[in-house]
DNA sequence: GCCGTTTTCGGCCCGACTGTTTTCAGTCG
């Protein structure tokens, strides 16, 4: 899929217009652009080819300057005003706009001045203070930079949902005991279940802020108090930034709904309200030509005001929930308690820590009717995989567990069977088949091309006993990219041989992702949420992850196979 | 650069905090 290049061009473009000082309103243009491209679930390459600029130009935020640009790189592979733009920038010079507090403006001014155009040179400048003889820059700045430039090199990136998560509650735990706060919640990203969170946002209602932000600000591990002012304030929290807000009770509803974001998606609601005469900002929804306040206390206020029905906050990402929920076409996600069992759960047969029995009763109390074991195969050696003797050897303990547990659970016999480099199986049809459930993965060889990746997953698919295909991109969030594959391809595939794509829950693959889970939806392939757990308190613990990666893509109950009960979900399958 | 039950031109979301400023620019979300 060639969208997420051509979104990168766009936010390249958009990242050199700024540092030139162009008009900010087409900047915004070309960032609104590369978010709607980059979430497409259809391939631009195709679209263009088949309506060529007029279709593109149906697409939200695409008129005839970037439309026009498309269909010139999926042409040429190349764009003429991104290679001329790029040309009059040294390439060093955007990296700095991932410092914090560092901005378009100031990457300007320092390379206007004095010619520095790396983080390297903006360290030596600020270390040698010569970036205070620039007007508007003064010793405070210089020590903000130093200071910005030390946090992007040791926290460079996001962290995982499941740091921030915790991290936050805990937060929430603390600030909870003081009088001063009477509500407190968790927005932001974090709010959303984005896969990774860059800070971790807090709101308040309280009427006595400054207590407020003195605790909040001397938690025990801060390491740096940013900003601290009467309603906001910054801290660096364990490598985290941590922001704080704090409004009254009548605030409350249009503050959550402003601090949850994403800002696309405020952005958004907030053209809709100037067009009905609204002014919307954390304090409420106001008439314009009144002043006269009409809602905020609630967050559905701020939705009813501009004509929409109610957004959960998973799909606040301005991906198409503003024109849904004008249409009344919101879906009713899926949640936690949909969830019937776990399709896909390692035991001591391979490198689980757990026994059959003992996953066993996990599922049990968590309220599920089905969990299947779901052991390596032979090839995956390092793992303790399983060949055709153990399989046997195991289903005689599975056996046992099913007849102790009758009633209670019914313990589904799998394998996750590796897809080899050379297209093959891991295990003879003739044991595949003896099995309830076949979960199929690649584990090696990630750096085949993408051609021949997509037809080896391909050719899984086409086996007719293999049901599930396990974290279909192999992606580990922070720690390895996703192999090069044809998800489309590899979607349409899914359809015609009536293979399930698997969401894996676990923290750092969440793979499918949502936008993943978005394609799957469009092209009618079902999800199985599976934890992939390798011990029980993993099954427990990370399903959530996985549903809210699901919720973000859009998915409904209906949507995932092991919200069914026992005798549907054997009916999905194929054999 | 996009977009139109106020417009095909002239708008384009909104406010807090910081630092360098005597009234505001820059950054952030």
């Amino acid at each position: 899929m060639i969208n997420l290049d051509i979104a990168r061009i766009f936010d390249e473009i958009a990242d050199i217009l700024e540092v030139k000082g162009d008009n900010p309103f087409r900047v915004r243009a070309y960032r609104r652009a590369a978010r709607t491209i980059e979430t497409l679930t259809q391939d631009l390459k195709v679209i263009a080819e088949r309506g060529g600029v007029d279709e593109l130009k149906k697409i939200p935020g695409i008129g005839e300057g970037i439309a026009r640009k498309i269909v010139e790189i999926v042409q040429t592979g190349d764009c003429k005003k991104h290679r001329e733009l790029t040309r009059e920038l040294p390439p060093g010079l955007l990296e700095m706009l991932a410092i914090p507090r560092v901005g378009p403006k100031t990457i300007a001014k320092v390379h206007d001045e004095l010619g520095v155009s790396s983080i390297a040179e903006l360290e030596a400048a600020a270390k040698q203070h010569k970036l205070r003889g620039i007007s508007g820059l003064g010793a405070k700045v210089e020590e903000n930079i130093l200071k910005g430039i030390e946090q992007y090199r040791r926290y460079r990136g996001r962290k995982l949902l499941s740091e921030a998560l915790p991290r936050a509650e805990s937060i929430l735990e603390e600030l909870k005991k003081r009088d001063a706060v009477e509500r407190i919640t968790i927005a932001g990203s974090l709010r959303r279940m984005r896969e990774t969170i860059g800070d971790i946002d807090i709101l308040v209602v309280s009427k006595r802020p400054k207590e407020v932000m003195d605790a909040f600000t001397s938690l025990e591990g801060v390491e740096d108090v940013v900003a601290k002012g009467d309603t906001k304030s910054s801290i660096v929290l364990k490598g985290m930034d941590v922001d704080l807000r704090v409004v009254d009770a009548g605030s409350f509803g249009a503050a959550v709904h402003y601090f949850t974001g994403s800002k696309h998606h405020n952005i958004r609601i907030r053209e809709l309200g100037v067009k009905r005469g609204l002014k919307i900002n954390e304090y409420g929804v106001f008439r314009v030509d009144t002043g006269e306040k009409v809602g905020g206390e609630n967050e559905r206020d701020v939705f009813r005001c501009v004509g929409l029905a109610y957004i959960p906050p998973e799909l606040r990402e301005d991906r198409g929930e503003v024109e849904a929920a004008q249409e009344n076409r919101i879906p009713e996600l899926i949640e936690l308690k949909d969830i019937k069992g776990d399709l896909h759960v390692h035991t001591k047969w391979s490198d689980g820590k757990n026994s059959v029995e003992e996953m066993a009763s996990t599922a049990i109390a968590l309220g599920y009717e089905y969990v299947a074991v779901a052991d390596h195969s032979p090839a995956v050696g390092i793992a303790g995989g399983m060949d055709e003797a153990k399989i046997k050897k195991r289903q005689v303990e599975i056996d046992s567990v099913n007849e102790q547990f009758e009633g209670e659970i019914r313990v589904l016999s799998s394998v996750e069977v590796d897809i080899k480099s050379d297209f093959s199986l891991d295990l003879p049809d003739d044991t595949l088949k003896e099995l309830d459930v076949v979960v199929a993965a690649v584990h090696s060889k990630f750096t085949q091309d993408k051609a021949t990746m997509t037809k080896r997953i391909e050719t899984a698919m086409e086996n007719e006993h293999v049901d599930i295909i396990a974290h279909p991109t192999g992606r580990i969030l922070g720690k390895r990219e996703p192999y090069e594959v044809d998800m489309e391809r590899l979607m349409e595939v899914a359809k015609d041989t009536g293979t399930i794509m698997e969401l894996n829950s676990f923290p750092d693959r969440l793979d499918l992702n949502d936008i993943h889970c978005r394609m799957a939806k469009d092209h009618g392939v079902p999800i199985a949420i599976s934890t992939d757990a390798h011990d029980a308190m993993q099954m427990r613990d990370v399903i959530r992850y996985g549903v809210a990666t699901a919720r973000r893509g859009w998915l409904e109950a209906r949507d995932v196979v092991n919200t069914r009960g026992m005798e549907e979900l054997l009916n999905l399958l194929k054999g």
